[in-house]
RNA sequence: GGCGCGGUGGCAGAGUGGUCAUGCAGCGGACUGCAACUCCGUUAACGCCGGUUCGAUUCCGACCCGCGCCUCCA
């Protein structure tokens, strides 16, 4: 039995999916005006592991990440780089799908735009507005009525008198009230439009998340995550206008990631200490920066650092120093596969509890450590098949340890160079001329070159 | 101000009403020419104050501190 924690309910509940086998999931993706950042990497790569972990309990899970491809940040940037907001879009969906597949981020079912719903935008809020839930502005804008619809804030608790006296000051004047938000927002001249009952314009933010995901998933479907400042108002907004469209209940489980620090400061343009995942690809392998964000549990709050990162580093090459040398078994018997998947199991069951996950992985790493000192290959090669294989479902262990020890980017030797110092070396040791060994060995160091000397001969790796 | 989340050993990070998290780092030992890797052993924690209980880090209450959202933001 699974357990998710619902932000609705604030706690953990048992999962049960609307049709038994199947998960439909949604997830609210990248506004793309700009490269992802690490914020981005936290919640692809929870509801990555998320649907990584049901597929492996062997639910059909339907995937649906949108992007949103039309709003205000997206036209004041191709404007300010004085370039065609499509041109700007497609670069930037270009390499967001470049930063995902690096951090081994599998693509979603479907990924729809906004722009390619508009139709189904439209239709939505002449429903809304048909049933009296918004109403169309003098202004060309339409707004959702937000005191028409009885369950406004209950996802995030909000009431709404608190709402209203705590709007700020500047509130648009066609509002009937400050609370209220726009589902069409009309175009001012020159703007990119579509044409509209209400006038040329474009969605509001939050109409096309409640369209796209009906349209693809149905009335009322399984779970629906995002980052956690998507929170309020944006998924209070998509409940309200999809429950009043529909009459029937959106979402049953309403997930969401935790927030991304930096040196425990909120990570934000204003201070500087704005990530993008490129930039740290360029200073971390990707696969580290996958571990940090897996050690940690998919709702709590992280903290990027350079400590923080450098350690999940050199936890990972634990990891794959277990698998080192090991060809790993196919068939990996009950005795060893058992308590392992129990246990990966019973932390995964438990709302994705991933550093429980890992602890097993561990556990698996030190198995394999004892069988081979007592050389006990079968069953340590038997070991490191489990490890690789739930590895996979957290979307680490995938590569060849030799190709993740030596890929790095720490040094400028190239592997040729690094392989004739090590001989060198070695001829050295044989000849009893340690200082001459101990040279090389310092030389290569200086270089980040770890040796590692063993019966079979020396093996190295970048550090 | 409103709403919500959290305070665990040097650090990261799970969890539990009563013997172990785990990882990194540290310390002692084995291995090694010396290291590295690995193994064996080991140090060390549950913000503060009350309450419930035979027993609380775990449950309840107050307090202190931190964080997030309330405005575009994953």
């Amino acid at each position: 039995m699974i357990q998710i924690h619902n932000t609705l309910s604030q706690r953990k509940e048992e999962f049960r999916p609307l049709e038994p086998g199947k998960v439909r999931m949604y997830v609210c993706g990248m506004t793309v005006y700009d490269y992802c950042h690490l914020g981005h990497a936290r919640v692809l790569t929870a509801f990555d592991v998320i649907t990584r972990y049901l597929r492996h309990r062997n639910y059909d899970v339907t995937y649906i990440r949108n992007i949103t491809d039309i709003d205000d940040k997206i036209l004041q940037r191709a404007e300010a780089n004085g370039e065609d907001y499509l041109a700007l879009t497609d670069r930037m969906i270009k390499a967001m799908h470049e930063d995902e597949a690096r951090l081994g981020i599998l693509p979603p079912t479907k990924e729809p735009r906004a722009t390619a719903y508009i139709d189904e935008i439209i239709a939505m809020i002449h429903i809304l507005i048909s049933k009296g839930f918004a109403y169309p502005a003098d202004n060309g804008d339409v707004y959702f009525a937000v005191d028409g619809f009885e369950g406004y804030g209950k996802l995030s608790k909000k009431k709404l008198e608190d709402l209203i006296a705590g709007a700020r000051v500047g509130v648009s004047e066609a509002k009937r009230s400050p609370a209220d938000f726009a589902l069409w927002k009309a175009a001012k001249a020159g703007e990119v439009s579509w044409p509209s009952p209400w006038g040329d314009g474009r969605p509001g933010w939050h109409i096309e998340c409640s369209a796209m995901s009906t349209c693809c998933l149905g009335d009322t479907f399984d779970i629906h995550g995002g980052g956690p400042d998507l929170l309020f108002p944006h998924h209070e907004n998509e409940i309200a206008q999809s429950e009043a469209a529909t009459g029937k209940p959106f979402v049953n489980v309403w997930m969401h990631a935790g927030a991304v620090r930096v040196n425990k400061e909120k990570m934000s343009k204003s201070l500087g200490n704005f990530f993008t995942i490129r930039e740290i690809l360029e200073k971390y392998p990707a696969e580290v920066v996958r571990y940090f964000l897996v050690s940690s549990h998919y709702r709590s709050q992280v903290d990027y650092s350079e400590e923080n990162l450098e350690e999940a580093g050199r936890t990972l090459t634990r990891l794959y120093t277990a698998l080192r040398g090991i060809v790993p078994d196919k068939k990996p018997s009950v005795e060893i596969a058992g308590d392992a998947d129990q246990q990966f199991h019973a932390a995964m069951d438990d709302d994705f509890n991933t550093p429980g996950a890992l602890t097993v992985l561990h556990a698996l790493a030190s198995d394999i450590n004892v069988f081979r000192r007592e050389g006990r290959d079968r069953e340590a090669s038997e070991a490191a098949a489990v490890m690789v294989s739930l590895g996979k479902v957290l979307g680490i262990l995938q590569q060849d340890p030799e190709a993740y020890f030596k890929a790095g980017n720490v040094g400028d030797l190239t592997a040729e160079t690094i392989e004739s110092l090590i001989a060198a070396r070695n001829k050295a040791r044989k000849e009893r001329n340690f200082a001459e060994a101990d040279r090389i060995r310092d030389e290569l160091a200086d270089n980040g070159v770890v040796l590692d000397d063993s019966r079979d001969g020396t093996s190295w790796r970048r550090g």
